[in-house]
DNA sequence: GTCATAAGAG
DNA sequence: CTCTTATGAC
């Protein structure tokens, strides 16, 4: 079966709904992985879902901020996973479907300082990162799994857009790419992305509000991420695609992240 | 000449300009009094009136709450008036156009409690009714002039929607209905509108925004009025008409007013 | 710049 | 329910 994944931090589910069910509507996902929904679980507009196609639908839901939702056209199952956010925030979920485990995150911005004593927030994104690497070496790497979200880090010199000047601001410090780096390698990751858009090509998947024209200052990140492990990637027959579907971001009051999809046949 | 005259409390004038310009292209006005505009005046999109024909601009706004705005498809002057409002707030302005004198009125809601010694809300309402009624005594008779606005009281029986119910409460107390008589008689202000809508016809301009379906529950008031003084009446030549524009009420995140229109020819 | 929250007003 | 303001986050 082909199965398609997107990933898309919403900056608030309830505000981009229509957005949300254009895009579905215009390409076609099985599994749409969303951060940032910024609503309870009872708040969540399961409906708009369902009507378009997506009635399965697994909330990790608080009040105003964070919040993960997962919605499916297929049936899956929730899987409990560990606490990797220290703060007990809606930042985490994972579900299994066709034997394929999905784990949705949106990983801690991080605040300003990029310095674990002096700024709390910075350690506690890292300390996030830790505990996702520690996990992903003692589980069953037999286990077919795919990790998205909001990833908040651009690991690589392209994944920004000025390597130089995004050194020393939180989303790029080498910190955080070491991170990155070590979360990859613990899970045996693989990034379709780069092999759909080769190096050196700068890629993003988040531009500031602040820009007046994202398109014409394109100072982006790529801070949204799908990722195979080994397990998955040998499941697969054919080719993986991956899509940034940036084309969304120029829409009338967008989020500042643009989906994310891959897609593939096991 | 004929002179068509708008008065609507649009309830913020930067959230509603598409819905300004939607509804001044569907009908024929010359001058539109506007309240609630709930911005400075450096705020006011003045560039969206004047490409809808509106070139002609008067302000009066503070910051956040209140302020008032005419605008005209024919040059005017504006003219100072007393301070009906005794907090300074901007609920007040006039212009002449056409030799025809305009008083653009947000007239204070009032608060909850009737009453003028536990309230201090509910006497400012008053004494600023006091204060316009003691001026129309005085002013020149011979000066056509025209009065609109959101006047915050609904006068008579049939401008409400339950009057038993509405007795008590802050638009249609005794004391505000005798505040609106002495209002009248101290201009001596034709209703244009119970000529159009005569009684026991309901009119209402007002429906609150926590009615799920105000068609349906239709529990409005008339709050908002366009009055003339006998000088402007007797220039007036033909019909002279009043239209509810409740339909716009309809619309996709209305104000909570309905405009109001009246055109007669001198 | 664009979200959420909360208060205060209507 | 729907506006404003203000603050905080990103």
């Amino acid at each position: 079966m082909r199965l398609s994944v997107v990933s898309w931090n919403v900056n608030s589910v309830r505000l981009r709904m229509e957005q949300i069910a254009k895009f579905l509507n215009s390409i076609d996902a099985d599994v749409i992985c969303l951060q940032e929904i910024k609503c309870q679980e009872h708040e969540f507009p399961r409906q708009a879902f369902a009507d378009i196609g997506f009635p399965y639908i697994h909330i990790a839901g608080q009040k105003g901020w964070h919040g993960v939702a997962i919605a499916s056209r297929y049936p899956f199952e929730a899987n409990e996973l560990l606490p990797f956010c220290r703060r007990g925030e809606a930042r985490v979920q994972a579900i299994v479907v066709s034997g394929v485990e999905i784990w949705n995150f949106y990983i801690p911005a991080g605040g300003d300082v990029p310095d674990r004593a002096a700024n709390d927030k910075f350690d506690h994104k890292l300390e996030f990162y830790e505990r996702v690497s520690a996990h992903l070496k003692t589980r069953n790497k037999d286990h077919p799994l795919l990790i998205c979200g909001d990833l908040n880090i651009a690991p690589g010199e392209f994944d920004v857009w000025s390597h130089r000047q995004m050194l020393k601001i939180v989303s790029h410090t080498p910190q955080e790419i070491d991170a990155f780096g070590e979360f990859i390698t613990s899970g045996e990751l693989y990034d379709p992305f780069r092999d759909a858009y080769p190096v050196p090509e700068k890629i993003f998947t988040w531009w500031s509000y602040r820009a007046a024209d994202f398109r014409k200052s394109n100072r982006g990140l790529r801070l949204d991420h799908i990722l195979l492990n080994p397990a998955l990637k040998a499941r697969t027959t054919g080719d993986i695609t991956a899509k940034i579907h940036d084309w969304v971001r120029e829409w009338e009051r967008p989020s500042d992240h643009a989906p994310i999809q891959v897609e593939f046949t096991i």
